[in-house]
DNA sequence: AAGACTCGCAACCGCCGAGCA
DNA sequence: CTGCTCGGCGGTTGCGAGTCT
């Protein structure tokens, strides 16, 4: 099958960007007419235009259902963590963003998400922490740099060792996270892709589980704490835990969390808890390059810990936080 | 003040798969 | 089965606005 262009070449169609005039023409059509055929819309509706480019215009800037605006932490976080399963299928990350278009959440994911990730030393492509040293090293040069970290301090610091040690904070933290978000995704429901946990769960024999659990996270609390002091305060960016301040509101999150846990487990209600939000995307269940169209079991499954050792990762991974 | 540079976003390009004759 | 057309998708580009020097 050879390719063939939407439109012909010689057609000598107008490009680049839409007018007014044109909009309406286009608006006016398709509200009174709808959109069956996409070639014949131009001429239809008095356009000099490829009907490729009016349907591109119509989806993602014409159409009444479009939501303008900023984007809001919970659709940050979605986006987040659908990239983190599906990889850049932005189409399908688009449909659960009612309002949102593919075009418009690849923007806003290339431009502001993708740095955000970079300086949670999360590598924006696989969601985990950044193992490459020269991206740090770039990294720390940047971060520096934008946010008037003390360059006589920083002089003092060889970069590829302030790399090591920042490696070495984000892997820590990232380790820990990784924990907590095995913990808590499957019991997020506002997971589009965990839907089914509340209903396995009221069926389940759960109550141990959930004690289980709950004690985890207790666990992971002291981790938290004893981990993150260990750690040295490289810079004052929010490129990580690095504060105690920050410490204390993370410790307070996972003990609310807890105790909305713990409230679940008793009530076996189906009270909407979010577990998800609070924490950066550090689990894929395999590379976006994988995940494709692959389906993602998200049913909560008792053993949790176990299922951590998932994509060759061995006990050593673990043994500087379990030792 | 002005030129250089960076950033964000709308629009385009090229590929692919589905559907149809 | 083959060839053709169309719609959809993801990657890339180019331009305008904002910021820096």
């Amino acid at each position: 099958m050879g390719r063939y262009p939407c439109c012909k070449v010689d057609e000598d169609l107008k490009k680049g960007p839409w007018t007014n005039e044109e909009d309406e023409k286009l608006m006016d059509y398709i509200t009174k007419n709808g959109h069956t055929n996409w070639q014949l819309i131009p001429k239809k509706a008095g356009l000099n235009r490829c009907g490729k480019s009016c349907r591109l215009r119509w989806t993602n800037y014409l159409r009444p259902d479009i939501k303008r605006g900023e984007f809001s932490i919970e659709e940050e976080e979605i986006i987040i963590n659908l990239h983190s399963l599906l990889g850049n299928k932005w189409s399908r990350i688009a449909a659960h963003l009612p309002g949102r278009t593919d075009n418009e959440i690849k923007n806003f994911y290339n431009t502001h998400l993708r740095k955000k990730l970079l300086r949670l030393g999360i590598d924006p492509r696989t969601h985990k922490p950044i193992s490459d040293l020269n991206l740090l090293i770039n990294l720390s040069h940047q971060f520096t740099s934008k946010h008037n970290i003390n360059h006589h301090l920083m002089n003092n610091i060889n970069p590829l060792a302030y790399a090591l040690k920042l490696q070495a904070q984000v892997t820590e933290i990232a380790k820990i996270q990784q924990l907590v978000h095995s913990l808590f995704t499957p019991i997020n429901t506002n997971n589009p892709l965990s839907t089914n946990f509340h209903e396995n769960f009221a069926t389940s024999s759960s109550h141990v589980i959930t004690n289980n659990v709950a004690t985890n996270i207790q666990f992971l609390n002291s981790l938290l704490v004893n981990s993150c002091g260990n750690i040295p305060n490289l810079d004052n960016s929010t490129s990580c835990i690095s504060n105690s301040s920050e410490l204390s509101n993370y410790q307070s999150e996972l003990n609310s969390k807890v105790d909305n846990f713990e409230g679940l487990s008793n009530n076996s209600s189906k009270t909407q808890v979010d577990y998800n939000n609070s924490l950066p995307s550090l689990i894929t269940p395999s590379s976006p390059d994988q995940a494709n169209d692959a389906h993602v079991n998200q049913d909560y499954d008792p053993n949790t810990l176990s299922q951590l050792n998932h994509e060759g990762i061995d006990d050593s991974f673990w043994n500087d936080i379990f030792p």
